[in-house]
RNA sequence: GGCCCCGUAGCUCAGGGGAUAGAGCGACAGCCUUCUAAGCUGUUGGUCGCAGGUUCGAAUCCUGCCGGGGUCGCCA
């Protein structure tokens, strides 16, 4: 179904079949030749670059080399012209029957044309992971998104993904969260309160603490707060995943694990963070040692100590970690690697994380752990995903640092929607920063990528309406349509469609293996690109229409090629988590 | 200072070993008594930050600089 590797293969049975050799005779290696979509469409359907790679071991001229073998692929009855060109470039241009078949085959296989056919591994995608200590902020929208369409895609590639969320239920954040509550619990009493810099000021507080006055009534007022710590935090911590996960959800995000850091040392199997640290000092990565004060501004209370330190350099960081802090407990870092161990003992050899870029600092430990904890049999990706600028009407949106003032996810969302959002979050390399207007995302014009992609899936659906008004006559479905006269499809600005149609698997395959889901976002674009382009050519040429009562032959050739059109977006859409609406309201 | 990311057209950005580097916006010029729903077509515009290196071939890979951002033990 992937063209290029079906005609890859081909190059390569005939390079043997003319029993090409290396100088010295040995097998030439292959792998360096590939067949690619040409950039400039003058160049054909293929280029084959076998000459140019082979030119060199076989010690001969690359443009006689591609005479040869086109002298041989010429012979093949779905390749209609050959040409040799540049410094040794095959072009291959197709036949109509074949590009007729190809579509007949993307047609029948509807939605899972371009879905990996070989199984891969099982992977596990870390995304979002935010703080539970309030709702989510506009800022982890677009790990959010990225992580999520990542993860579809990965799995539409062939991979078993799991997607997963980091609870940082311990440690001292949690703890302010639980006195914020508490005061909120106070005022819930009637008490007048003051919320002392430091803690968490947001309303959105207020309706745990009255829950808390309801359930627990004067049990936590006026005592110690070893009495309510425990109880308020988790509650408190409850309240919030119930939150987030409704964010999430109204993102269009939903994970398949919720991971609790405090369950690594609460739960039923011990504390897991120091059979973590077990496992590294049995690898001999442990040891006693002093830390360098960092570079730069040196904090105000560092103390030269003894300490012990993981030895991550060993794996490629920078500098040893320590791993517990001077009190005695665990460090975050330490936590982390427990729990990277715990994914990789649950069968994750390929790990993924998606963070924000100012945790860029801490890619180079985390790796080295993965590899550490799991001696190198697993690794970890780290992508790592750049700010979001907020504006609105090209104006800058002014977010205060100030309480409760920031831009929620949930404003974004209710705004905008979830179409939006997640198509313009993707629309966009995840390490390069991200303008969002408001205002422009919601456009209906061809300025708003997500309407213009949108509007051709729309407008497929809007030209088969037409066409069961005006061609009634005509089967279209799916059954129907492989049986039109494909090869009719001739015009220059089909063969553009089915050669774009052509590269999506290629794409799908290309952007997993490169973790990038923008790719999909891009191609989307080009391909609705490519069907607006040519329904405008009908508006001169109305012989070139999709629909044409008076040629029904060719109407339901195109009609086969329209269905493709939106079975591609439909999928791609699919993957970005993004709707593919039949009509534009 | 160390490390990470970025540097491509006036602007926002694609392209991550192949041929003459692309798209949108902007600007300029036409078309739009049309019809297939929210315009269309064309033109303009670039020493791919700089300098070396690898390669048949480099915007792409490597090294070193320059510029912008991020980050730099016991925050998560």
């Amino acid at each position: 179904m992937d063209i290029f590797a079906d005609f890859g293969d081909r190059v390569r049975a005939t390079i043997a079949r003319l029993g090409w050799t290396a100088a010295d005779g040995a097998p030439l290696d292959l792998s360096r030749v590939v067949v690619e979509p040409p950039r400039d469409a003058a160049h054909g359907d293929l280029a084959v670059n076998a000459a140019m790679v082979l030119a060199k071991p076989m010690g001969k001229n690359p443009r006689a080399l591609a005479i040869e073998l086109m002298g041989e692929l010429a012979a093949d009855p779905d390749i209609a012209e050959t040409e040799v060109a540049g410094p040794g470039f095959l072009n291959l241009r197709l036949t109509p029957a074949y590009w007729g078949a190809f579509l007949a085959r993307v047609v029948a296989a509807g939605r899972s044309y371009g879905r990996g056919t070989v199984p891969r591994g099982a992977v596990n995608v870390e995304y979002v992971s935010a703080n539970p200590t309030g709702p989510m902020h506009v800022g982890h929208c677009r790990g959010a998104v990225v992580g999520d369409a990542l993860a579809n895609l990965l799995a539409f590639a062939g991979h078993a993904v799991t997607k997963e969320y980091y609870i940082n239920d311990a440690g001292a954040q949690v703890d302010v969260l639980a006195r914020s509550a508490h005061l909120r619990y106070l005022e819930a009493l009637g008490e007048t309160i003051t919320i002392p810099e430091g803690l968490y000021p947001g309303d959105y507080l207020k309706p745990i603490g009255a829950v808390l006055a309801a359930r627990y009534g004067d049990a936590f007022r006026d005592r110690p707060e070893s009495e309510w710590l425990d109880t308020v935090r988790t509650a408190t911590i409850d309240a919030m995943m119930v939150m987030i996960r409704a964010d999430l959800a109204a993102l269009n995000v939903v994970h398949d694990v919720f991971f609790s850091e405090k369950s690594l040392q609460t739960g039923p199997a011990g504390d897991r963070v120091a059979e973590a640290i077990a496992t590294l000092r049995d690898a001999g990565l442990m040891y006693e040692g002093r830390l360098e004060p960092p570079k730069g501004q040196l904090p105000e209370d560092w103390e030269d100590r003894e300490q012990t330190l993981f030895r991550s350099t060993a794996y490629g960081d920078d500098v040893d970690r320590p791993l517990m802090k001077s009190d005695g407990s665990y460090t975050y870092f330490a936590s982390d690697i427990a729990y990277h161990l715990d994914k990789y003992r649950r069968g994750f050899r390929d790990q993924i994380d998606i963070w924000g870029a100012d945790h860029g600092g801490y890619v180079k430990r985390m790796k080295a752990a993965v590899g550490a904890i799991s001696g190198g049999e697993a690794s970890l990706d780290v992508e790592l995903c750049q700010l979001v600028k907020l504006y609105r009407a090209g104006e800058p949106v002014k977010m205060s640092k100030r309480s409760g003032d920031f831009v929620t996810l949930r404003d974004v969302v209710d705004e905008v929607g979830v179409d939006a959002v997640r198509f313009m979050m993707l629309f966009r390399k995840s390490d390069a920063p991200l303008d969002f207007d408001f205002q422009k995302v919601t456009e209906q014009s061809k300025d708003n990528p997500v309407f213009y992609v949108q509007y051709a899936h729309a407008r497929t659906a809007s030209v088969f309406v037409q066409a069961r008004e005006g061609l009634p006559g005509l089967d279209l479905s799916d059954e129907g349509l492989v049986t039109a006269p494909l090869e009719r499809l001739v015009d220059s600005g089909e063969i553009g469609l089915m050669k774009r149609i052509a590269q999506w698997p290629r794409v799908v395959e290309a952007a997993a293996e490169a973790h990038e889901p923008h790719r999909i976002a891009f191609f989307l674009h080009d391909l609705a690109s490519d069907l607006h382009g040519h329904w405008n050519r009908g508006k001169d040429l109305p012989q070139l229409r999709f629909v044409n009562v008076d040629d029904p032959l060719s109407s339901h050739a195109r009609l086969a090629m329209v269905r493709a059109v939106a079975v591609v977006l439909a999928s791609g859409l699919a993957v970005l988590g993004v709707n593919a609406p039949d009509e534009m309201r």
